[in-house]
RNA sequence: GAUUUCGUAGCUCAGCUGGUAGAGCAGUACACUUUUAAUGUACGGGCCCUGGGUUCGAAUCCCAGCGAAAUCACCA
């Protein structure tokens, strides 16, 4: 056990905790506190209609007196001899709170005051307080306080971020390395971060609200997987003890969705947490969250439509309105988007037409554009990396490219009119993949053929070719209905759809690298 | 993985060409019965990220490490 050491100011808490106890005051308690309303309900409720002269004098509002019980943390106090005004933080935000000794204190012993608020309370503190709603001189809706208690004492000393009249914020609370360790005192102290993570929960729920209003299912599937498929990527391994088996943390769930639909579902999607050990930077973790959803008896032109309105409802549903910033621009999520196919995209941006191209005649295109290309790359890996490097950057608007390499795409359908490439799309927003969808393959011997394609990459050397897994085939091979499946980069959606440049802004807890103990 | 920048009080930050530390907020004490970045007076608070080196002397210069951020590379 090593020795805590503390500093000035949680001595000092420490202390005030103990002077608690010896007075009786347990700063623990076990009882419930009666909240009957929160600051917003106070300030909603009471902001209108209501005089500021009226309520001042509070002997006029007998007949009107609003009786409230909130509790929440302190986070800053004005203490004036006698009175003190000090500011109540609950879930909903702030509200000031008036305090008066000779009210809280009706008799003789003025401990409650001079001593346990004035003393032994600090800000951060969990308090009670039960009270009524009155509005001071300059017209700032508060609560006149007549009981305290005190609900859990903070032996830390929260950063404090002062704001003025204009808005300006003084000594925020801004270094990424604690705001990310320590997300909890960053929630309490920046509202905005607050907000943002409210945001990402309405966004979820609203798609919730869509996939449900179309009678699809929500389902849960492995995590740990014995094959790590349905991507392209370096899985995370772990051990299973009693079985005796390396097992892995999923990189998808797409395969196993699609044993749903073999099953008979007709819609089912999932909350995905995939895990992926790869590179961290601001808009990949370790762990992240896609959406995925699939839908029997439909293909991936109707998923665009599905896809777009999709998308405008999560604007309208967040903002009222499907325009939205971002950075130095505005995004607007009004279906329907442009689609454009792969091929438009590159004659658009490098002025070739690459629709007849071999893989040669690819290689010297994309040399002459000057995108690094070497001899493993095949032709769809080709039109990937000019597409990545030329294209991809400038759809800043929501726009579908359509008809990828079929050779990118093992797992989904061969377009009905050109084999060569797939029915697939992807949704970019702001030069970044947000979603991706297919006609998924349902052909069982295509798949395996596909599988087998990926296998000999895997021989060639890549490790990021897929796996085959039989167990897929088999459920393939029982019958998979014509599907359109759909997936959503949820952290990335909520950057875009919250204005935030970074993953670990839309996450709660980030990774990070393990903090140095001395 | 590469490059660059950063790491000083609980928080936000100063600290020049080397002379072992400052401010604001927060804290402590006192005053103050409607303040709101409350105010006034006084006082505390530092392994200057860690470890080496150069030097009479290092927060400062050099090297290494640890952590973070940005850019690039990688990456369905």
């Amino acid at each position: 056990m090593s020795q805590q050491i503390l500093n000035e100011q949680e001595v000092f808490r420490r202390e005030s905790l103990t002077k608690l106890r010896e007075m009786g005051i347990e700063p623990y308690p076990a009882a419930l506190f009666p909240v009957n309303i929160s600051s917003k309900e106070i300030k909603e409720t009471y902001a209108e209609g209501l005089e500021k002269r009226d309520l001042l004098i509070n002997e006029l509002l007998e007949g009107k007196r609003v009786n409230v019980v909130l509790a929440g943390r302190l986070m800053s106090r004005r203490i004036m001899g006698k009175a003190s005004f000090a500011e109540l933080q609950d879930s909903s935000g702030r509200i000031q709170i008036y305090l008066n000794r000779d009210e809280i204190c009706p008799g003789e012993d003025k401990e409650l005051y001079n001593t346990v608020f004035k003393k032994l309370l600090d800000i951060g503190d969990f308090i009670g307080i039960k009270g009524y709603v009155f509005v001071t001189q300059v017209g700032e809706i508060s609560v006149h306080v007549e009981e305290i208690t005190v609900l859990a004492k903070s032996l830390r000393p929260l950063p404090i971020v002062k704001k003025d009249e204009q808005g300006n914020v003084y000594d925020a609370f801004v270094d990424p390395e604690l705001r990310y360790r320590m997300r909890y005192v960053d929630l309490v102290v920046n509202q905005q971060v607050r907000e943002t993570f409210l945001k990402r929960t309405k966004l979820m729920n609203s798609m919730r609200q869509f996939f449900n209003d179309h009678g699809y299912l929500e389902v849960e599937t492995p995590v740990l997987q014995s094959i790590p498929g349905g991507a392209a990527a370096r899985p995370f391994t772990t051990h299973h003890n009693a079985l005796d088996i390396p097992l892995f943390l999923r990189i998808a769930n797409e395969l196993y969705l699609k044993r749903l639909i073999v099953g008979g579902f007709d819609g089912v999607y999932e909350f995905s947490k995939n895990f992926r050990n790869e590179g961290m930077d601001r808009t990949h973790n370790p762990e992240f969250t896609v959406m995925e959803i699939y839908v029997a008896y439909k293909d991936y032109n109707w998923m665009m439509e599905f896809t777009e309105q999709l998308l405008e409802k999560i604007a309208v549903d967040l903002y009222s309105t499907t325009e939205v910033p971002f950075g130095e621009t505005v995004l607007n999520y009004k279906a329907p988007f442009p689609r454009v196919s792969m091929y438009e995209a590159i004659e658009r941006f490098t002025g070739v037409d690459i629709s007849n191209m071999d893989e040669a005649q690819l290689r010297v295109t994309c040399r002459q554009q000057g995108v690094e290309v070497d001899e493993t790359m095949g032709r769809g890996k080709l039109i990937d990396e000019l597409f990545g490097a030329k294209c991809e950057g400038n759809f800043i608007q929501p726009t579908f490219i359509t008809d990828f390499p079929v050779e990118m795409s093992p797992l989904c359908k061969r377009h009905r009119t050109n084999p060569q490439l797939a029915e697939r799309f992807e949704l970019m927003v702001n030069g970044k993949e947000v979603a991706n969808a297919y006609s998924e393959l349902n052909d069982p011997i295509d798949q395996r053929e596909r599988f087998m394609e990926q296998m000999r990459l895997a021989d060639r050397g890549d490790d990021e070719a897929m796996t085959i897994d039989h167990d897929f085939l088999r459920a393939l091979e029982y019958g998979m209905p014509p599907t359109s499946g759909l997936g959503i980069g949820v952290d990335r959606l909520t950057m875009f759809m919250t204005n935030q440049s970074t993953i670990q802004e839309v996450l709660f807890f980030p990774q990070m690298r393990p903090e140095k103990v001395h």
